[in-house]
DNA sequence: GCAGAAGCGCTTTTT
DNA sequence: GCGCTTCTGC
């Protein structure tokens, strides 16, 4: 069994074998990070730890999913009893099962961010103030952030400086709706995203019995993405670890990249200050990529001031220069990637899934999508608007949680009156008005509503108080979530409604409404669930987002589509990073609000750090923005690459051929004259020899050329129009091509 | 109370 | 360009 430490280098199995005591592991990108972590939990279990006092957190989904894999492979069915999940799952987990503490009950519901913003909405409204200065969007962000240091309500009120800040934003009132907002949520029996950990924190502060439970229960603690965790996460480890002083955190500060949620990389500083015995283990040899994806990566990082040193090398192969594709718009962007995509893919003997796009926003998918299927290549969207954001999904999930929890407040205000069944604002008002008066929960005024309130609506409302009166017994009679769901879907009036609008979107939607009743299916019928009731299917949902959604069908084979931000922690042998522009990467938003570039620039390094074998960057100079045509310039990051790693003769065909401009970097010359102060001097760079691109320059119909991948063939189509060509070439060996940019690599022969 | 029309604001990134 | 909210007329 310990046959597998013979395959690790030295710092990584010195990190698996430490025994007692903290640990912090400072990995650099591809460097075995999840093998060592996961060695190490196998080793732990190998020398007798229970697997019951093992507790691992991971910061998404499908890393908790990859690392519980990964585990089970290595040590088997045992690995089932390690608590593993991502920060907000456990400890939902713990705050269900202490609630009474908190004053709430184990059933309480979860509000993602609709809800949240939908809540503060209507507490905006009700306080009279003007909600184009009161964005929605704006307080939560606010709130959310005051929560991830454990800023209470009350502590926002007291305190002075933060009140400064929200009169100087013209937002002095910010603090009562905190404090509004956390009574609502009270009152609905409801956590947001955030009183998650907050409440974590509360609990774990004001209950030493509860405290003193989970620390004695867990002999072990492992954090990974140690660097993306913020204060209030912090905090709950370093409590949960106090009494064995077993914590073991594993991060790369050069990947921090979510401190715009409250991550810290402060915290990797004070933990060597809060444990003082700590053994740091850096782990700097990268095993996934070629040297010039990690000397581009390393020439980028090294920009940043704030950062920990650390050597990151590889003895894999040098590999081929970092393409730089330049297209004159976000549509052309999107066909020339995907043809070089279909270009790798073919010469390469490449599947789909050893390609990524992407990408800093979500919105600039839609090029790349389009072009893909122009081609027939299949590709899977990861992110955007995730299967549980749909609204037929969120329907059917309100009535459930309202079922569950008849303090919901979101649920109920989506579902009174869906389908529509007469009950209208002025009714739905009525009875918060009512239910205020008397103070007494909303679903008492509902379900006695002659008590309350007189009039015509009263009908409808006893109808529907009826209708979910009887969703409740069947829990009551032990139902497992299928039942419930399915009886809910059909007699509520949701499914009906679907089926009778026959528009391609209400059968997509009637779909997706049958496919949400499978994966219900799936969970009642998956074993490992001992528990099968609606209320823990709908906390397992609640934390579900982008990751784990069924795929559509069983074809896996797919490029991959995603932000930045979701690519953390996986690997692709062909990675394009593509909209390297600026404003748009670096984020204009970043620089502005927050005057982050590192940040970005760590953005930057996690994606140039995904590749394995072949990294392209892409960039449009023009792009289509809320309908309006935007021009755009190079991303400045373009500039911050060693140059002698990128193979620019894709983007600097028309520039090599202006002979009045040699030296420095012609394709990026009109930002280096906007921004130039603020940027290190430009590296000169000669046009690759061979297939210059000015050998493209007299390209006609009939020539006889040559391409470095597929050979010898005769120009069949010259396709000139503006800076945009295409050339159709009969290849000896392939046959028919189009060429786009790529067609710059071709030399005349005669 | 409802349906269709018009208007507005929005785009970082994730749990 | 889209989706959500508000407006308007019934």
């Amino acid at each position: 069994m310990t046959d597998y430490l013979s395959s690790l280098n030295e710092p990584q199995r010195q990190a698996v074998m430490h025994g007692e005591g903290p640990l912090m592991i400072i990995a650099g990108a591809g460097s075995g990070k999840t093998r060592v972590l996961t060695f190490r939990i196998a080793h732990l279990i190998e020398n007798g730890v229970d697997p019951f006092r093992i507790l691992s957190l991971t910061f998404t989904n499908k890393a908790a999913a990859e690392m519980r894999h990964r585990i089970e492979t290595s040590v088997g069915y045992e690995a089932r009893n390690i608590w593993m999940g991502t920060f907000h799952s456990v400890f939902a987990k713990i705050l269900r099962i202490e609630a009474k503490y908190l004053g709430y009950t184990s059933n309480f519901s979860i509000y993602d961010t609709d809800d949240s913003k939908s809540l503060l909405r209507s507490i905006i409204k009700e306080f009279n103030l003007d909600d184009k200065v009161y964005k929605a969007n704006a307080v939560f962000n606010r709130i959310s952030g005051a929560k991830n240091r454990l800023v209470s309500a009350d502590d926002y009120l007291n305190n002075s400086i933060i009140q400064a800040d929200d009169k100087a934003a013209r937002m002095p009132e910010i603090g009562r709706l905190y404090k509004a907002y956390t009574v609502r949520c009270f009152q609905a029996n409801a956590m947001d995203f955030d009183d998650l950990l907050f409440n974590t924190n509360v609990l774990f502060r004001d209950f030493p019995e509860v405290l003193y439970k989970y620390q004695h229960k867990f002999h072990y603690v492992m954090v990974d993405e140690f660097q993306d965790t913020n204060v209030s996460q912090y905090l709950i480890t370093r409590k949960l670890s106090a009494v064995h002083q077993n914590i073991c955190v594993v991060g790369d500060d050069a990947q921090s990249i979510y401190a715009f949620r409250g991550a810290n990389i402060e915290n990797i500083l004070n933990f060597e200050k809060d444990f003082p015995a700590v053994r740091t283990i850096k782990l700097e040899q990268n095993y996934r990529s070629t040297q010039n994806i990690v000397n581009t990566a390393n020439s980028v990082i090294a920009r940043n001031k704030a950062q920990l040193r650390k050597e990151v090398f590889t003895e894999n192969e040098e590999g081929t220069l970092i393409d730089v594709i330049k297209a004159n718009s976000d549509n052309e962007e999107g066909r020339l990637v995907v043809t070089s995509i279909f270009e790798e893919k073919m010469q390469g003997s490449l599947r789909n899934n050893d390609f990524a796009i992407l990408y800093r926003t979500n919105a600039q998918s839609r090029s790349f999508e389009e072009a893909l299927r122009r081609l027939g290549i299949k590709y899977r969207i990861v992110g955007g608007l995730s299967f549980y954001q749909r609204k037929e999904i969120k329907d059917l999930l309100a009535y459930l949680r309202f079922i569950v929890n008849q303090q919901d407040e979101e649920a109920f205000k989506r579902i009174i009156n869906l389908p529509k069944r007469g009950i209208g604002d002025t009714t739905v008002a009525k009875i918060t008005v009512s239910a205020a008066e008397n103070s007494v929960p909303i679903w008492d005024v509902v379900s006695n509503i002659h008590q309350y309130v007189s009039g015509r609506a009263t009908v409808p409302i006893d109808k529907f108080a009826y209708l979910i009166k009887s969703f409740m017994l069947m829990i009551d009679q032990g139902k497992d979530a299928f039942e419930v769901a399915t009886h809910v879907a059909k007699t509520s009036g949701i499914l009906r409604e679907l089926y009778e609008d026959k528009t391609v979107e209400g059968l997509s939607r009637y779909e997706n409404v049958q496919e949400l009743l499978n994966a219900i299916k799936e969970f009642v019928d998956n074993p490992e669930n001992e528990d099968k009731t609606l209320g823990t299917f709908l906390q397992s949902v609640a934390l579900l987002t982008n990751a784990d959604e069924p795929d559509d069908d069983g074809d896996n084979d797919r490029v991959t589509l995603m932000t930045i931000h979701s690519a953390k922690g996986l690997e692709f042998k062909n990675v394009y990073v593509v909209g390297m522009e600026e404003d748009l990467f670096p984020s204009q938003m970043m620089l502005e609000s927050r005057q982050d570039l590192e940040e970005e620039r760590r953005l930057f390094y996690v994606a140039i750090t995904r590749a394995e074998q072949k990294l392209t960057f892409s960039y449009a100079e023009s792009r289509y923005q809320w309908g309006r045509l935007k021009m755009c310039e190079p991303s400045r990051f373009l500039l911050e690459v060693d140059q002698r790693f990128l193979n620019t003769t894709k983007a600097t065909r028309e520039m090599a051929t202006r002979e009045t401009q040699p030296a420095p970097m012609g394709f990026l010359k009109n930002i280096t004259q906007k921004t130039a102060p603020s940027r290190a001097p430009v590296a000169t760079h000669q046009p690759s020899e061979g297939f210059a691109p000015s050998d493209t320059s007299g390209l006609t119909e009939g020539q006889k050329v040559e391409h470095p991948k597929f050979g010898f063939g005769v120009v069949s189509k010259m396709d000139i129009n503006g800076t945009d060509r295409k050339a159709t070439v009969k290849f000896d060996a392939v046959g028919e091509k189009t060429l786009l940019l790529s067609f710059a690599k071709l030399r005349i022969v005669e």
